[in-house]
DNA sequence: ATCGTGATTGTTGGC
DNA sequence: GCCAACAATCACGAT
């Protein structure tokens, strides 16, 4: 039983194991998108020619590198993403219920 | 209420 | 266009 699907959480969601919603009102983004979208530039800067894997290993350890505090801004955003996946949640459930409103 | 999980987010670079 | 480590997430679902 995985506990923590880590194996390959795609296989599952390309498959289409479960259902699924039909507008699937994705998930806010999470911190380390946040961070990556500044980090990146300047990891790619630091390591010019680099390639994702070593570049996205490097994030990562710069990600855990920062302080809580400094995390805070990209947590913020995530924070602020979630509630945005809120929005499209409670209209997707609304319009779930309602008829398609033809747009 | 509590636990578990799945689905999702974004980066780059190569085919 | 997809996929790969990297990290977070966290809302939904089942119990």
């Amino acid at each position: 039983m995985p506990k923590t699907a880590k194996a390959s959480r795609k296989d599952n969601a390309v498959r289409g194991k479960k259902k699924k919603d039909p507008n699937a009102p994705k998930r806010g983004l999470s911190a380390y998108m946040f961070f990556a979208n500044e980090q990146r530039e300047k990891v790619r800067e630091d390591n010019p020619g680099i390639k994702f894997g070593d570049v996205g290993k490097i994030l990562g350890e710069k990600w855990k590198a920062l302080s809580d505090k400094q995390r805070a801004p990209y947590e913020a955003k995530a924070a602020a993403d979630k509630k945005r996946y809120e929005d499209e949640k409670a209209a997707y459930a609304q319009g779930a219920d309602e008829d398609e409103e033809s747009e």
